[in-house]
DNA sequence: ATTAAAATCTAAACTTATTTAGTTTTTATT
DNA sequence: AATAAAAACTAAATAAGTTTAGATTTTAAT
C-alpha cells in the first residue's frame, strides 16, 4: 500500500557502509571527511537510483537549519505584496531556500502568533515581515533578540532594526511637487488609519514639506483619515462632502493603493469625471493597470523587485553573520520614481 | 547570549513529573490518559509561564504530520492566484493548518522538484496546486499516490484526480455569447501557448461551440496562440496585423489577464481608441481594476473566494480520509459570472 | 487488613537525520 | 617486518518531541 520511503539507512544497508559515511557524503562533505572518490560516487548512484530525498523535519531537528524563511505580509491579494512575494521567493530560491508566505490579514494578535511560531521554534531560518506593528516592543522580546528579522515596507522608529524600505519620504514629496507644477492649489490627501505606520507617516511629511516650500496652506481639511476596516464607505462619504464644498479641490492624492481604488469606485458610482472637472488625481503605489484606467493617475512606482531581492540578500547576510556575534543593523532606503501619465 | 528555549522536559523538571505527562497534557490528550484535572492545570500554568511552544521539527518527525500545506501556483504576482491564495491561507488558518506559497514561474522542472521536496518528504500533509504539466505522469508515480493533493484552476484530463475549477467551458460560452448579441461578427481570440492546459482548452471550446451554435464562421484567423515567453511582443504583431487587415475584427476576446494586459499596452502605444473604433474587448478572468479601465472589459469573473475555500477543505478532507483505504475522487466545477459593463 | 480495580503516572523506544570521537585499514618508511 | 602516519570508515550520542507498554498509587470492596 503506502509506498516506503528510502532512508539513509536503506542507501548504507545496500551498500554495507555506515549511515554516517552515506549521510556524508549525500550532504557533499564526503572530500573534507576524507572519503573515497570510489565510494562517494557508489553513494550517489545509489541514492539516486533509490530516489532518495533526505526528511526535512530529522535534519532540521539535528541541525537547527531548516532552510526556510518566511515572508509575512498583510494581505497577499495586494499586488504591492504579491509582486515583492514573487521576487523574493526567486531570489531565495536560487539560494537553496524556501519561502513561505503568510498573510497576516493586518491582524496583530495574527502576525505575533506566526512570528511565535516561526521564530522561537527555529521553525524558519529567518523572516522578512511587513509589520502591523505600532511599536517595536513585540521585537525586542529576548526570545527575538537573536533571530534574523528583515522589515520591508514599513519599520519601527522606536527600535532598531534591520529593514529595506522605499524612500517614501522622497517619493510623496516628488508626487506633489509634480501636482503643485501642475497648478494644482487645494489638494485632498487621503490617509489611512492608523496612520502610524512609518511609510504613511513619511508620505504624509513629505506632503505638508511640499506645501509648505511652496507657501500653500495645509488645512484639516486637506488631510482626511480613512479608517482600514471601512475604506469604501469612509472613502465615499469624504469625496461626497469634499466635491460640493465652497473651496474646491483641485487634486486627489491616495497615500496607496487601496485609497486609489477606493476613489476609483465612487467617481463610477458618482459617475463623476475628475478630467473634465480638471480634477488630478495622484496616488501612491504604482499598478500596472493604472496604465490603462481613467482618469490619468500619476503615481509613485516602488522599487518592487530591488525591495525584493535587498530583503531575501539581506536576511541570508544575517542568517550568515550570526556566529560572529557583533550585531549591526543595514537600514536600505530606495529611491522610487515618478510615473506622471499626463 | 542565546536565549535557551523551553523544553517539555523543563517543565517536566519543574513540576517532577515526566515528559510523557507533560507532552500528554499540552496536546490535548490529558483527559483520555487519564491525568488528574489538577496536574494539568499545573501543567499548563507552568508551560505559559515559562512560555513553551512546541519544536515543529521534532513533532512532525514523530508523528509524520506537519500540519503544513503547500500551495503551488504559476506566478504568485499574478491577482488570480494571490487572491486565491488569501482565501485558502485564511481558511487552512481556522482549521490549525498553515500555508505555504510557493510560485513555480511556469516551470515544470521547478515544479516538479518542489512537489518532491514537499510530498516524498511527508513535509507537507497536503498540496493544491495550479500544475503547469502537460499529462498527469509524473502525478502517478507511486511516491505520490498517497499523497493528498487538490489541483486548482487545471486539472489534467489524464489522470483522475481531486480538482476545483471554474466552469471555464460556460464562462467562455457566456461570454462569447453576449459578443455576439451585441452584434460582433468576427472575434478575434487570443490564447496562449501552451494552450493543452485544460482551464485554456475549455475556454476555445466554449468560444468555438457558441461561434458555432450562431452559425458563425471560426477561421485560422480568429484564434491566435501568443507563446508565454514573449507575450507583449506576439501581441503586439498580432493586434497590428489584425487591426488593418481587409476583413475587419470586431472585437478581441483575451483568454486570460495576462493577455488583456498586454492588449491594453498595444492600445495604449497605437494610441487606438477601440471604442471610437467600434471594437468591443472581452476578458477571461476578471480583475477588480477592470472596472476603471478605458475601452470598458466585458469580462468572465471567476468564484476566487469559492475556489480558495472549497479547495482547503477538499485537501483536509482527503488528509482526513487517507486512513480509510477506498480512494476516491472529488471533482468540484464552480460556476462564473459574467461582468459586461456596457 | 487484603485484594482487586481504577486512576495516575513513567521509562524507554521511536521518528530520521547529523556529528563527535573513535576505530580499522591502508600506505609509507626504515 | 615492524611501526608510524595517513586514509577511510563507523558506533553511539544527539536533536525534541510522541507513543507504547508497563509501573505505581489511590480508591473501593470484602
Amino acid at each position: 500500500m503506502a509506498v516506503k520511503k528510502t532512508l539513509l539507512e536503506d542507501i548504507a544497508n545496500q551498500l554495507n557502509v555506515s549511515k554516517t559515511l552515506v549521510s556524508m557524503v549525500i550532504n557533499g562533505k564526503g572530500d573534507s571527511y576524507g572519503i573515497s572518490k570510489k565510494t562517494q560516487q557508489l553513494v550517489l548512484d545509489k541514492a539516486l537510483e533509490m530516489e532518495y530525498t533526505p526528511n526535512v523535519f530529522a535534519r532540521a531537528l539535528r541541525t537547527g537549519k531548516s532552510h526556510l524563511i518566511a515572508l509575512l505580509v498583510a494581505d497577499i491579494s495586494n499586488p504591492y505584496y504579491s509582486n515583492i512575494a514573487k521576487y523574493v521567493e526567486k531570489e531565495l530560491a536560487e539560494k537553496g531556500y524556501n519561502l513561505m508566505i503568510c498573510s497576516t490579514d493586518e491582524n496583530t494578535k495574527k502576525e505575533e502568533s506566526l512570528i511565535s511560531l516561526f521564530a522561537e521554534q527555529q521553525f524558519m531560518d529567518g523572516l522578512i515581515i511587513a509589520t502591523t506593528a505600532i511599536s517595536g516592543q513585540y521585537f525586542e522580546k529576548e526570545k527575538l533578540q537573536n533571530f534574523p528579522i528583515v522589515f520591508i515596507d514599513r519599520y519601527l522608529p522606536d527600535i532598531k532594526s534591520n529593514y529595506v524600505v522605499a524612500n517614501n519620504y522622497q517619493g510623496s514629496y516628488e508626487l506633489t511637487d509634480l501636482l503643485i507644477h501642475k497648478g494644482c492649489k487645494n489638494i485632498l490627501a487621503l490617509n489611512i488609519s492608523p496612520s502610524y505606520i512609518s511609510s504613511l507617516s513619511e508620505r504624509i511629511k513629505g506632503f505638508k514639506d511640499c506645501l509648505e516650500k511652496h507657501a500653500l496652506p495645509c488645512e484639516k481639511d486637506n488631510i482626511v483619515e480613512i479608517s482600514f476596516n471601512d475604506i469604501q464607505n469612509e472613502v465615499r462619504k469624504t469625496l461626497v462632502k469634499a466635491l460640493k464644498q465652497d473651496k474646491k479641490i483641485d487634486a486627489i492624492y491616495t497615500l496607496n493603493n487601496n485609497l486609489a481604488r477606493a476613489c476609483l469606485n465612487v467617481f463610477n458610482e458618482l459617475g463623476f469625471d475628475a478630467e473634465k472637472e480638471g480634477l488630478r488625481f495622484a496616488s501612491f503605489d504604482d499598478i500596472s493597470l493604472f496604465d490603462f484606467v481613467k482618469p490619468n493617475i500619476l503615481s509613485v512606482s516602488q522599487p518592487i523587485e530591488q525591495i525584493g531581492v535587498e530583503a531575501a540578500n539581506l536576511v541570508l547576510k544575517i542568517i550568515d553573520n550570526k556566529k560572529s556575534e557583533q550585531k549591526q543593523y543595514e537600514n536600505i532606503v530606495l529611491p522610487t520614481s515618478i510615473i506622471s501619465r499626463l
